[in-house]
DNA sequence: CCGAATCCCCAGCAATTTACTATGAATTAC
DNA sequence: GTAATTCATAGTAAATTGCTGGGGATTCGG
């Protein structure tokens, strides 16, 4: 029950670019560079964030990766699916009606992870890239103190 | 960001031998008979909770497992930090202070997965071994419906 | 139009983890 | 004593993870 570095780099990359890459593209040797990750992987992480739409690319010199869209209506949820897949923790659950698991009829611990997707949902739906933002702003400020 | 079998079929085999085992111990076989699952692992998940202490076990002929403890006291948490060690969702996250990330200064995602971690022990601490057993009779008596 | 800086795509691969299986010993009721 | 159990440890095939590498396509600046 963990999420894989795909996700733990790719949000970290998704607030750099959005903090660094308001005015000019940001590419992704910057990013890199800054997070401290490697070129090479961060492509490919970039790569399913632009599939999934979250971000946009402009190629050749100068070029660059830049959000795509409002940072207010991208969640972290959007970010980590596009990365990790679903977030449903077991395949039975009941989210693919079919018989995955012979027990379903009288299986109980369905409700178990239905109840735990729900409130992961919830949270991670619930925070936007935009506070992200805003709060690694300050924090750089030095206006942010530890909660 | 997946639970394993061991997390899943190890709720599922709480759950039996609470159902079943209210007067004579469990043997593995009728687990892995009725939930469908292999002998010998099942072995294996039922060494992790005794080792954890939520089930105690009877060896010899006539033996098997039974619940240790209260009902109402266990909790999904306990039952899948047993199995599947801590819930934490990512490394860093503050819960070990030392430098696991060298970002961690200005790393705003460290916030993300505390909330996620704070959402899921709540929602895994709360649900009780009592309730699962108390929806699963009445499931079997037909006297439970679809939510 | 050239060349450097970029993104883009796909292949490969070592290490780790997962989900078992196998073997055999220790214990206990009858 | 024998059959039914748990217990402990080791092995292992398949999948997943976390990268690395090669080579191409695109674009800007001069």
């Amino acid at each position: 029950m963990k999420f894989s570095t795909k996700g733990r780099y790719g949000l970290r990359a998704m607030v750099d670019v959005a903090v660094a890459g308001e005015e000019a593209p940001v590419p992704i040797q910057a990013i890199a560079k800054r997070q401290d990750l490697s070129e090479k992987y961060l492509e490919q992480l970039l790569g399913m964030l632009k599939k999934a739409g979250l971000v946009k690319s402009i190629r050749g010199n100068q070029g660059g990766y830049q959000i795509e869209g409002d940072l207010a209506e991208i969640s972290v949820g959007d970010i980590l699916r596009a990365l990790e897949g679903e977030l449903l923790p077991v395949d039975c659950a009941g989210f693919e009606e079919d018989g995955a698991c012979k027990a379903a009829k009288s299986c109980v611990t369905k409700y178990v992870w239905k109840r735990i997707n729900e409130s992961l949902e919830e949270t991670v739906n619930r925070i936007t890239l935009r506070e992200l933002v805003e709060q690694t702003k300050s924090m750089q400020a030095g206006t942010w103190e530890e909660e």
